[in-house]
RNA sequence: UGGGGCGUCGACUAAUCGGUCAAGUCACCGGUCUUUGGAACCGGCGAUCCAGGUUCGAGUCCUGGCGCCCCAGCCA
């Protein structure tokens, strides 16, 4: 039964929707099915997202089914904590592959069966030559390949060797199994290429059962065919395999052929996003981990605050198209400052403290306010907050000598404290050095939640809190991990992408939170009003330490208002 | 200089398969409002790689250029 009929189907939003709507107009297949086939070499990351959630969403448009399909044909990188960390990656995102998680080699034997039955059909020898003599052989971009001296060795034998090979009668390297297609093809991955290597190496599911393994070549397109993959989408740099992924099916004549078609992969600004790269930085020690807040891998993003749903929205954002791109970092933080704006519940933190004394205040004495915990969402509630005599107040909400259009502290200034009072700056205290360390100020006992009870103009209003009740934690101000826009590209000829590393991606400080911040589980995430939106660590939940996603758009001080 | 792709505002994506103001989002720039210099709202900026051709009409079709990306792993 189709479970897509072709009367009401969706309307497409990119290309390859469109290719789909015509196979199933046209009767080429009658569902969708595809799969999502990550190699499990390293972490996923927001690039991986852009091609998890195109096919995703197909499924779920087009009525048809998600698979995930780990592609574990080279032992050598791969590893099980991968596995476990994509699945939780994905899980996290909110994508299903109900009970439909494979292993490409889970089809390993049927691989094998394949590869024998097109040595038989006379499409596949077993090739003596090594690595250096292989690639020699080959030719290049204008010059065809050699034949294999063991390109015309008889059928019998080849299949001897093949057996051989599997056994593990011979070392790595000693021989491979090659398609016999073209050496002098213009598509170099015709000339040839290999099926299987041999690697006597131990395999994380596959333990030392195997000591021959698939290319992904011979691989992948098989796997789909397997799984009833009716769509086959991967990115740009596989559009020259395209013609080996036909040819193997077509070789084997398998019923079901699944439709290869690509896309552009995502690059982001002021990051890199090959797994290499990736992989340098957390094995150096550039950063904490795979799941640094700096890392553009989805449990980085995740640990820095990022929410799933920011990550659809941003992958539905940047379209899908063949065309490669960057796409500006800018969007991906717009992404979440729109969904954390609507959901994060509103605190107040400071970060650079200040003291300010209200000296008109009695001494030891709390009045407790209910502030709203999102001031465009009253179901959202409040929590109480205590005015005391000593706060502290952001350093930067203070100037001796301010400036044209300054509305925050100063000598002889009036501002309001957010949901706590109006306070007028009467003296300014400093150490010997200068330093300014406290702000001795009265406040109006008629304004208590920060209202104007005049209807007096207070043009500024601080966050603040109390010295009294606030909590001392720990807050982690991230920046991009990179200064340039493309940092894969050195400064300089001969130079490393690590030399575009933002030596200031992370600033560490110690500063005061509202105690009802104290209260909220790792991994929650808040606004911390004028400041950002943070969120509480997962890695260091004995203690309090929060992540900065994101600042606050912040138009005033980009405008120069700073200087 | 082989093969495969791709060229639309600063960035990304559209444009009913040739049809008339080239649209949207981000960024940027103004303004209104505001107990977050946030949000919201209003307005502005700004693009069809180039040259020919076909056509009443071209971002879309044709020809020729130019530019960019990918491919010479027993990686995926």
């Amino acid at each position: 039964m189709p479970s897509t009929r072709t009367t009401d189907l969706p309307e497409p939003t990119h290309f390859i929707e469109e290719a789909i709507v015509e196979d199933l107009r046209a009767g080429r297949y009658d569902e969708v099915h595809v799969r999502f086939p990550p190699e499990p070499n390293g972490y996923l990351h927001i690039g991986h997202a852009k091609a998890i959630l195109i096919n995703w969403s197909i499924a779920r448009r087009f009525g048809g089914k998600f698979n995930l399909r780990f592609d574990d044909t080279d032992p050598v990188k791969e590893d099980p904590e991968y596995v476990e960390a994509i699945q939780r990656d994905l899980r996290w995102l909110g994508v299903d592959w109900e009970d439909r998680l494979y292993y490409a080699s889970d089809y390993f034997e049927q691989l094998y069966a394949w590869a024998e039955q097109l040595v038989r059909k006379g499409k596949a020898y077993v090739c003596s030559l090594s690595a250096e003599q292989v690639s020699a052989w080959r030719g290049d971009f204008h010059t065809p390949g050699r034949p294999s001296p063991d390109r015309d060795r008889p059928v019998e034998e080849n299949l001897d060797l093949l057996r051989r090979m599997r056994a593990g009668e011979f070392p790595d390297g000693a021989y491979t199994l090659r398609a016999k297609i073209d050496m002098a093809a213009p598509n170099m991955n015709l000339r040839d290429p290999p099926m299987y290597r041999i690697k006597h190496a131990h395999h994380f599911r596959q333990g030392d059962a195997w000591c021959i393994y698939p290319m992904y070549d011979f691989a992948h397109g098989q796997s789909d065919s397997i799984e009833g993959i009716t769509h086959s989408l991967c990115t740009l740099e596989f559009e020259d395999h395209r013609p080996l992924y036909e040819w193997f099916l077509d070789a084997l004549e398998l019923e079901h052929k699944p439709r290869q078609i690509e896309f552009a992969r995502l690059n982001l600004s002021y990051t890199v996003m090959s797994k290499r790269k990736l992989l340098q930085l957390v094995e150096e020690g550039h950063v904490d981990g795979w799941d640094d807040p700096r890392m553009p891998t989805l449990a980085g993003l995740r640990r820095r605050g990022y929410t799933p749903e920011s990550i659809h929205a941003f992958c539905e954002r940047i379209g899908v198209a063949k065309r490669n791109t960057t796409i500006d970092v800018a969007l991906l933080e717009h992404a979440v400052r729109e969904h954390l704006n609507e959901v994060a519940p509103r605190y107040m933190a400071v970060i650079r403290p200040l003291k300010l004394v209200i000296t008109n205040f009695p001494e030891g004495r709390t009045e407790w306010i209910d502030a709203p915990i999102h001031p465009e969402d009253p179901s959202a509630g409040t929590r109480r907050i205590g005015l005391t005599r000593e706060l502290w107040i952001e350093r930067d909400d203070f100037r001796e000598v301010p400036f044209r259009k300054w509305r925050r502290l100063a000598p002889g200034r009036e501002v309001r404290l957010r949901y706590g009072c109006l306070v007028t700056c009467d003296e300014v205290v400093k150490d010997e050095s200068g330093e300014v360390v406290e702000l001795r100020c009265t406040w109006d006992p008629e304004s208590k939640g920060g209202r104007s009870p005049d209807g007096r103009k207070v043009k500024g209003t601080l966050h603040w809190v109390s010295a009294e009740h606030a909590v001392p934690a720990e807050i982690r101000l991230y920046d991009r991990l990179f200064r340039t826009p493309d940092p894969a590209t050195p400064p300089e000829e001969g130079g490393s992408f690590l030399d575009n590393l933002n030596p200031d991606s992370l600033e560490v400080v110690e500063g005061y939170v509202e105690p009802a911040l104290a209260a909220l589980e790792p991994g929650s995430r808040v606004q911390f009003e004028r400041l950002g939106y943070f969120c509480r660590d997962t890695r260091h939940a004995d203690r309090l330490v929060w992540n900065r996603t994101v600042p606050l758009r912040d138009t005033w001080s980009r405008r120069g208002g700073g200087s």
